[in-house]
DNA sequence: ATGTCTATTTATAACCC
DNA sequence: TGGGTTATAAATAGACA
């Protein structure tokens, strides 16, 4: 191939060899593309060269998708499959989280009462009271800021009913979004959808 | 490459076609192994004949899914995407779901009640109050039957405290695993204990 | 890294088995 | 198909820009 022969060996020198790997490479592709050509072949050449560079040749006539189908079904080796083992495991991971966190809804809902001990009971008793304390304490708020606001209006002799009355300011911000999908679809508990949602969430 | 310079163009003839292919085919399959070794680099090389017959080299210290991962990391194009993409909007749906379900439950629980608005708090405020409601009724029904028991055996000359203190009756069916997994992180349990009495206020 | 030059090695077209 | 042979075209190692 040149002056003197050379024998098939790993260059050693990296600028040589990555020197050779450049011509070389030219000529392979070269190679694929006459084959291509000549013999009305279809080739699928992927190279990456020790410094990780990546260079490719694929016939006009197809795609690397394509061509890579076609080489699954006649090795009958199917490439993708551990990538779809994973898609499905973590499907399932999700639909188990979703099934945990239904259960978690509808015990705060209050079904399924019937099954509990009685020291869950108490517990979910406690906590609801917590949460209904946080919001009934988060509404008394809003009242109290939104009558502030309508008497400070009121004494620099605006009118507070200028542009909302009373009762809009307290229903104010109702962004039309329900938030508790359960209140807005009462059937929907039935059972949903498959549910995967995330890992490992904590709540 | 031979007697007499060739065109680079489809071979018509068949036969001759063919025969050229498994010549070439193994003069790139040669220049692929020799890219290998000199340079130390990775090859994928598939061919299809136009017979149909597939001929695949691969550098040894790889193989050909490797490869093909790296060459997707590569470039960016997802080559098992398009075979899976029912399974990966199933995925994308129930990661929503489940998101739908987590702020649900934080909303139940109280949390990030400041971003509601006036009629979902009093929504809010009513749904926890009907399932506290069912709770505590439920928590009444246990201690009526179980007391109902103790009498029943005392009734009977039985001692009521032969296997079980009154307490162990109330604490019953404590089924070790907890049931609300929030309720494992301790933190929130700290404001527990007060106004039982004010659960059902309304104003 | 890429292109050009050149001596030499390789690949291979055409032919035959 | 696959293997030889051989004349010739192509590829390329080494050197340098």
């Amino acid at each position: 191939m040149g002056r003197g022969k050379i024998e098939i060996k790993r260059i050693e020198n990296t600028t040589n060899r990555q020197v050779t790997y450049s011509k070389r490479r030219t000529g392979i592709v070269k190679k694929a593309k006459e084959l291509t050509v000549l013999c009305d072949a279809e080739v699928s050449l992927i190279m990456f060269s020790s410094t990780g560079k990546l260079s490719e040749y694929i016939s006009p006539s197809t795609t690397t998708k394509r061509l890579y189908d076609q080489y699954q079904q006649v090795t009958g080796t199917n490439l993708w499959n551990s990538h779809y083992e994973k898609l499905q495991e973590s499907l399932k991971k999700q639909k188990e989280i979703n099934m945990r966190l239904r259960k978690e809804i509808r015990q705060r809902i209050g079904e399924g009462v019937d099954d509990m001990s009685f020291d869950d009971l108490r517990g979910l008793e406690q906590d609801l009271d917590t949460s209904v304390k946080i919001v009934r304490d988060r509404k008394y708020h809003m009242i109290a800021t939104q009558t502030e606001t309508y008497r400070k209006k009121e004494a620099r002799g605006e009118d507070p009913y200028y542009e909302e009355d009373y009762e809009s300011i307290l229903a104010m911000s109702n962004s039309g979004a329900q938030i508790l999908s359960y209140r807005l679809q009462p059937h929907q508990r039935n059972q949903e959808e498959e549910g995967y949602g995330s890992y490992n969430l904590r709540i």
